[in-house]
Order: C-alpha cells, then structure tokens, then sequence
DNA sequence: AAAAAACATGACAACTACTGGCATGATTAA
DNA sequence: TTAATCATGCCAGTAGTTGTCATGTTTTTT
C-alpha cells in the first residue's frame, strides 16, 4: 500500500479517535512504531492540529473536530456553495456560524485570483433579501440543541400580555421573513403552539423527555389540515388576480377567466381568516367576496374602527 | 519534490489547461515523457475524468471544469454546507442547481454513516420556510447572466395592463420571500424599476452595452435615502410595540417606554406610507396616529371604500 | 506510401524514499 | 526506581520511482 494511501487512512483513523498512543496505530495498521512517529511528524507538517504528551500515560491528542478524506471540488461547485451561504447572510443568528466561517475561509483561500473575483462579483448582481436583522435571536442554538436531544424546556417568553413562564416540549425551529419560529408542545394548554424565538427571554431549566411527539416535517404537514372548513368565494378584477396568484395561500385557488378576470372558490381553513383579511382590505374594489359572511364582518368591523379612531372634522 | 506534491501540482495544472500533450508536461515540469505517461495513469486512476486522442494533433482532453485542490473539511463544517444548502430548498429555480447537486453529493458520500444520519435528521428539526415554490422563473438564468454580463435587453413583461415590451438593463436579481426580483433601468421610463422575474414572458434580444448603472449594493443602499421625508408620529399601545417591533421597516424607531407602551416619531419616506399602511389597518386601536394626515387619509378612503362595497343589511 | 506526432506499454538499471530495528534521551506517573 | 510515553538519529534492507531505450499503435500531413 503507497505511503500516501495509508497516511489518509491513518489521518482519518485518529481524527475521529482523538486521543490515541503510537503503539495502537503500530498495532492498527501493522506498521513499525518507529514508522508511525514519522507518519505523525507528516500529518502535523500537513496542518493537523496534533500535540504530544509526554510520559508515562501520554499520547497523541488531535485537536480539530473529525475530519473528511480530501474532497475534490470543480470550481463551479465552490462557487455554489459560496452562493448559498450568501442565503444566510442577511440572517443575524444561526446555528452553524462559526463552522460557515471556516469552511468559507478553507474554500476561498484554495480558489485562484480569478474565481476569487468572481465569488467577490456574486454579490453585486444576486442577492438574497431578509429584513429584520436586527432583532436577536440569542437563544437559537439551545433551542434546536433541545429539540435535537429531545428535551423539555421551562422558559420565560414575552407574549402578549407580558412575560409568562411557559413549560414546553421543542418540535423544531424553521426560519421565515427572516425570524425564527419554534412549534413547542405546552404541557398547560396541551397542544401545539408556535412560538417566537426571539421572544424566549431566558431558559430557566431543561429536562429529559420520555415522550414521542410529532416532528417537524410531520407538523407542517398536519398544518394543511383544515380543521374547520369554510367556503371563501371572492370575485376578482384582473389587478385581483395579479396580487392573489404573489399570495402562497391563495395562489393555487385563484381560477382565471378568459377575460384575465377571475375568482376563487375553494375550502379554507377558518383559522386563514384573520391572515388574508388584510390582502382583502388592501385590494378593496379589487375583490368583491361572496362568502363567507365572518371575512365581510372582519372588513367592516375592522373599517368602522378605523373611522372612529379618525373622524372627519376637516 | 515528493511524488504526491508533485502529482497534485500537475492535476491543477491540466485540470485548469484541459487540453495538453505529455510533451508539454515534461518540458513544464521537467519530467521523462515516460513518467509524464505513468502520472497520467495515476490522475486518471484517482478519478480524474481524462481521455487521449491518439495520433498526430492527439492529446489529452480533461472533461470536468476546474478543479480547487483537495480540501479537508471537518465534519461539522460539512454539515453547515448541507445546513446552507437547506436554506435554497424551497426556491423553485436556482442559478446553480447542478453544481449544488454534485457538491452535495460529493460531501455526502464522504461522510461516515454517523454524520449521513446527522445530516439525514438535519431536517427534522430546523427548516427554512419560504412559501411560493409553485411559481415557476424559467428565465432567471438569462436574467443573471444578462446582468453579469452587463447586457440589456428587450423583454416582455405581464404588468397590471398587461403584456407588454420593455427595454431594460438589469442591475441585478435578488431573492425576496421565495420570489425573485429584479431591478433594471427602463430606458423608455428613463429611471430604475422593480420588476419581478417570473413575470417576465420572454427574452426578444439582448444587445451589448456600454454605459454604467449602478450595481445591486448601490441600489439597495440607494433605496433606504429619503427622498419625499415626512413625519410619522404614532402612539402605541403594548400590542402595538409589540408588532410593530416585528415590522423590518419600522422596528429602529419604536420608543418604548416604562409602561410597556410605545411611540413612533421619526422621519421617512413619503413612498413607504401605502406599504405601511395595512398594518396600522391591522393595528385599528393599538396604533394611534398622529401624523402625517396622509396616512390617515389613505386609511379612512380604504375604510369608507370597503363599507361602500358591503353596506349593513343585515 | 512514407513520415511525423502523438499515445501505450514493457524491461531494466540507477536512483531515491521508505521502513524496521536498534540505540539513546527526555518526560511523566505510579 | 521503573514503566510508559514521545523524540530523534543512524543504518542497512526493501520498496518505489525515474529515465532511457525499445517497440507498437493510431492519426494526420506530406
């Protein structure tokens, strides 16, 4: 076997045992001791962080996280990989940050001028746009640890009626508009509710959990449900068409006519109510709902709000 | 110079080259034409896709693209690529899918069995939720490329009075809530506007160009300059601090104070009302505002229009 | 048809690198 | 003190690499 095949093989070996003596890698691979401290010179000249103790019950200890054969990337998969990491730029907090770091630093500083400017380039011509950069998300990282090592969490949360302390059970956090959502079971109320992660204040104490629940997958999925069918019959002007088919929810239901006018008619869930309310305000003359008669009455409760907040007297 | 190093100096070299003789080799590196052979063997024995043409005028022909050389990655920065890549799941279209497909793939064969199933179960606890995956945007690629290329184009393009033909040079694209936008000069309009690029029907000719425009980050920092400025003054309540603390635009200039209350008083742009508008409609009583008249007007014209379309019959 | 330019492969000797064994030293814990 | 470690040097035997030469084959040019 060449020298180089072996070498891999024992860098391999030892990065993922961490703490190891020459007399196991003597046994391991059937190679002379004498061999192995030269090999071990090789890979910590190659960049291995590797030290030595001394003595009695010393040994070698890597110290970088287990590592991979040497991958062979073409420049275009580097260029994609930059490319979506750019997707978590306009993310303030993420779980992964500092390994994003390094793996961008390994893979930049292998590229040549030329790709170096072209990954440089990427970003003056594609981007991906999040707002809300500012808001903190500090606890991201023991929630999702939570919810990998399936535990329970007794944490203080900011809600609408101020800071409550909520016992809950983590199904998984996802990322949208740029905030992060954790779905949690509440042992109080039960069932599962969706919370803010930004909004978790502190962790006051987590515990094991023997329980199955859901996951996060399953969750969205069970999202679709309706659980309390209502009929949503709204006509639409052809600009009532345009903005329905930019709305993920009603997209789909949107049928066009041959004139570029168009309507929906389709079972939505009750509780979509109070979300499409607002895009129905907005189109105003745009959309003339037929049904249900609860979406009208949330219109113009909503409006005669409005008008008494601001009277007329000008 | 060791074999390995210099195998690896040679697979650079031919990988960025792609065409080359075993003469060039020797003369480059200064090897026998015989050694140049064997090395040859070996590149091609460690997967190096490598064909020969035999004959005069023949040579060697490498097929992949440019290749970085080998990196090692630990494995947790392995899994914060295939985290990255997660967050691109739910864009439809993508401007370098086949190269994130090979990446992925390469990364992920090199993986031990334990980190497949880390990364397998990645997904069931942190997604990245975007919505609108059913619009489909066949052209983003010509776009990007258009804008790299610094082209313009004459395009047909589905508007609120529908198709019609625009003459345009993209700055850019980006990605905004599982859609892609792109800003372009519209030389008819003589000014930069917003476009979105699923709208776009078809690409009619593209043509070399010579002026500059601004690029992508310009334009972006471009937008945040007032250029209408007007007073926003509003009272909120603890709800109204609380959502409005969520709004991107608005979040940098809620003052709260001790109570849990809040206030808004701030300069922006005139430009911004009708996008902040549905909120304070949503808002109703835990949004007070004071200033500008504008907004307020544009809130009670949508009230009253929405009363007018569903009168109180019953 | 012959010549030239290229890849393909084998044999062999010269050279280089690698390996194991042995020796010696240093450091640390029992 | 002893045992278990790493660290390093030396040397001879072994294994791998290289260059040269020879011989074929394929393709294009003259």
């Amino acid at each position: 076997m060449s020298k180089a095949k072996r070498l891999l093989d024992i860098l391999l070996f030892v990065s993922a045992k961490k703490k190891f003596t020459a007399q196991e890698i003597s046994d391991e691979f059937n190679i002379s001791i004498r061999t192995v401290h030269r090999y071990i010179l090789d890979l910590s000249d190659m960049g291995l962080p590797i030290y030595a103790e001394q003595g009695r019950n010393g040994g070698y200890t890597v110290l970088s996280s287990r590592l991979l054969p040497p991958i062979l990337f073409t420049e275009d998969e580097a260029v994609s990989i930059f490319f979506a990491f750019q997707s978590l730029h306009y993310y303030r907090d993420l779980p992964f940050n500092t390994e994003i770091q390094s793996a961008s630093h390994k893979l930049y500083s292998s590229l040549q001028e030329e790709a170096k400017r072209k990954v440089d380039q990427l970003q003056s011509y594609i981007t991906f746009w999040n707002p809300k950069r500012a808001i903190e998300t500090p606890l991201l990282k023991d929630v999702l640890e939570a919810a990998i090592e399936n535990k329970n969490l007794h944490i203080h949360y900011e809600s609408k009626s101020g800071t409550t302390t909520k016992h809950i059970h983590p199904i998984g956090v996802y990322a949208h508009d740029g905030l992060w959502y954790m779905p949690a079971f509440d042992f109080t109320k039960q069932k599962i509710l969706l919370f803010r992660v930004d909004r978790i204040v502190s962790i006051i104490e987590s515990e094991e959990n023997k329980e199955v629940f859901v996951n996060l997958k399953e969750w969205f999925s069970s999202n679709y449900e309706n659980k309390q069918p209502i009929r949503l019959h709204v006509l639409l002007s052809r600009e009532g068409v345009r903005q329905c088919k930019s709305e993920p929810n009603l997209e789909d239901l949107v049928v066009i006519k041959e004139d570029g006018t168009g309507y929906i008619n389709a079972i939505i869930d009750k509780g979509e109510l109070n979300f499409i309310s607002p895009l129905f305000y907005r189109l105003g003359m745009h959309a003339q709902i037929v049904e249900p008669k609860e979406l009208v009455d949330i219109l113009r409760q909503q409006a005669k709000d409005i008008l008494s907040m601001y009277p007329e007297n000008d």
